[in-house]
DNA sequence: CGTGCGCTTGATAATGGTCAAGACGCGTGG
DNA sequence: CCACGCGTCTTGACCATTATCAAGCGCACG
């Protein structure tokens, strides 16, 4: 019933589209989410020439792989990837979603070795950053150096805030949060808040917030009854943000 | 019945004491912990001069407060450190103990306020690390720079354990990876393996862990049973570090 | 048109939380 | 030096939440 207008909508209405190969850090309509920066143009142009700009991955593919060696960050120009680890035992556990705009990879620095693989959940188009050259390009930028310490930093802060959602919340709370988080990072991009499309599974969802997909699925059929939310599917479309942030429990 | 040895012991021993406002970067025996980069000599005495030593920190006293602006970056000479968050209904989420060595402070950076709150579990030493001339210096030295998106990089990889850890561990599980993770740490700076005093109290690791107070105990209480370790209140001894590592299901 | 995967729903079980009581240990003050 | 009191830890009984197991539905894809 629903038409992937994710890529038009995403970056065609504006000067580039998400798989133009021309598109540029300068002219594209994430750089306000990717680069929030006060990089001089000319700065943005030397950006913009160590940034490779490769053909669309296609869903299920993998952008890299725990325990590959590390070359490059990413950057999300269309489409959604999935970060994730596989425990000894098997099991995955999902650590973080990423959409256009979010970079990804950096958990790869520490032993110059992925720490977790990256998969698309849809098609998704990436600007792979090499990290050497961006180091290089750190010591000759300190605005550059200076935003990278706080994309880490915040990737940092992400990770302990879903720290406290596992230890803290209950199996409602997490997914209301997760709900809402997808709602503010659509709204960033200047798409709907209210209605959009989970661009993963309820067993991806499950293995990011540590609960089975029955749980997970009764949590949406529950919500579905407090007329919190309506759920088709993967179609999302939230009635009530405010009962949806007092399940919660976030304050507000 | 227990002596407190932790500063003779973690720095007394060697050409400088932790307490010791002479001591600097260069003579530091933790300095393979902290600084394990391929500094030239002149580089780690530029680096000696923007480091602040402080006297030491007090136990229950904080070394920051959440929301507190952010300048600098700790690394920890002795004693030892929990971070933790206050969540909105008041309870505590400890996301990370820090022992000699080791680095605090860096999810302040995304916002320029820090993230979490840092308070000292028992007397602690602490070297200062202010942030600006930090970024300064590591425009000038790259092993810096890349040694700073290391560390930051090793935090992150760090509370994705702790995430894996929270959500597809048992109670078991969860206690018995942070006794080999401790026992770990504590190898490294040459203590025993086998034997330590935990520093935290039974409720900080039931913060840390998602569990409460209660669990934690009965979890104790079973591995002394199981003969794995003895436990006289915070005094620890690693009785059979293979079966721990069964019971933690690492693999190994 | 069938097969399979993803999702939903129900019944049951287990893990850990909650509440309660008591022990132990430590620091303070008499 | 001992007594007191509080905070921390332990243990038990009971309960709630979520996992597990099982079955069935429906859409997508071959």
């Amino acid at each position: 019933m629903s038409i992937h207008l994710d890529n038009i909508v995403e970056e065609g209405g504006f000067k580039s589209c998400a798989h133009d190969f021309q598109t540029n850090c300068g002219n594209c309509r994430l750089n306000a989410i990717c680069l929030p920066l006060a990089l001089e143009s000319e700065d943005v142009e030397q950006l913009d020439d160590i940034i490779q700009r490769s053909k669309p991955i296609q869903k299920n593919q993998h952008l890299y792989r725990e325990e590959d060696d590390f070359k490059s960050v990413y950057a999300v120009r269309s489409g959604t990837l999935k970060a994730y680890k596989t425990t000894d035992d098997g099991r995955e556990q999902v650590t973080g979603f990423y959409f256009p705009g979010e970079i990804l990879g950096m958990d790869g620095i520490a032993n110059n070795t992925h720490a977790s693989s990256a998969k698309a959940l849809e098609t998704a188009a990436i600007c792979e950053i090499p990290f050497e050259s961006l180091e290089k390009l750190s010591t000759l930028m300190p605005n550059l150096q200076r935003h990278f310490f706080q994309l880490m930093s915040r990737e940092i802060t992400e990770d302990q805030q879903l720290i406290t959602l596992l230890s803290k919340n209950s199996a409602d709370e997490r997914i209301a949060s997760l709900m809402l988080s997808i709602s503010a990072r659509n709204a960033r991009r200047k798409l709907s808040a209210t209605a959009f499309r989970l661009p993963m599974s309820r067993v991806d969802i499950g293995n990011y917030l540590g609960l089975t997909v029955e749980t997970v699925s009764r949590v949406f059929s529950r919500m579905q009854k407090m007329d919190l939310l309506s759920v088709d599917n993967k179609e999302i479309e939230i009635l009530d943000i405010q009962g949806l942030r007092e399940m919660a429990n976030l304050g507000g």
